[in-house]
DNA sequence: TTAAGTGCAAAATCTTTGCAAATGT
DNA sequence: ACATTTGCAAAGATTTTGCACTTAA
């Protein structure tokens, strides 16, 4: 059994082959990845509805994250073995590049330490850095 | 003249009532503040659609910031004196609150400084914390 | 066999676009 | 007077819901 399906068996979800499908595909992919990407990958294989539903899903069931983009599009990527139903572990730093819109796990980066005002209780910490990456900044270094 | 009238001025923007009528109620809130907040106290008063480009112009022109929730939704504040319509600086950290949904600009938590990997120029910084916010905490605390 | 998952249709949102009428300067 | 801005209608895009059919276990 691939690593695929025994992920989907961890949490108790049937090996489908969309979940497999979009599993497969997220795992190939260095950055995270906007439905839209999935969407176009997957062609009529897979319903739009059903990749919606299985994003969600993998969400709520600690397989993948959701990192949300400049634009407030989600992107999803794999979650660390530490992640659960129960709480994410996704503190460090994400990278959104402005050409090309990618969005970078930075795993090595993590998150400094934060003192917040009273009363307020902190949950999860999100940091986004935008520019360029990279690729484009090569590519734009090559055009001069 | 009043001071949001002023600040249209500044930026070359006609003194239309729409206009007016957001800057002042984003002004009179001590948080960032949603499209959908503004259409419901605006009612009929202002079109979504005017709304909407209002919004969209007050961003290009530096006036407003925009800051994106857990949701991906996006939260307008009034920038500061800095802004322009070359660049913006909001580098503070944002709270979010998953109760509530508020987002807090908390002007006094500046950002840490950030090494990037080679090759990757940073633009702007976001760091925002979910979690729960003060008034949520006290009401949740008061429950028991 | 049957609970879970999928696909299709349709609804509900959310956001943008085009254009004529109204308004600010 | 005239460029800018608004409001309305309509189109597009995105996301959700309901339900019957299919499939994994």
């Amino acid at each position: 059994m691939d690593r695929y399906a025994k992920l989907l068996e961890k949490h108790g979800l049937s090996k489908t082959p969309p979940r497999l499908n979009v599993l497969s595909i997220l795992a190939s992919r260095e950055v995270a990845t906007p439905e839209s990407f999935l969407e176009k990958k997957l062609g009529d294989r897979v319903d739009r509805v059903t990749l919606y539903r299985t994003l969600k899903t993998f969400e709520e069931k600690g397989i993948l994250h959701k990192i949300l983009d400049q634009n407030g599009t989600a992107n999803y990527a794999v979650c660390s073995e530490k992640c659960s139903e129960h709480k994410h572990y996704d503190e460090h730093l994400h990278f959104n590049c402005v050409v090309c819109n990618k969005v970078y796990c930075m795993d090595e980066i993590k998150l400094p330490p934060i003192k917040l005002p009273k009363g307020f209780k902190p949950g999860s910490i999100n940091l986004t850095v935008t520019g360029t990456c990279r690729q484009c900044e090569r590519k734009a270094g090559s055009k001069h």
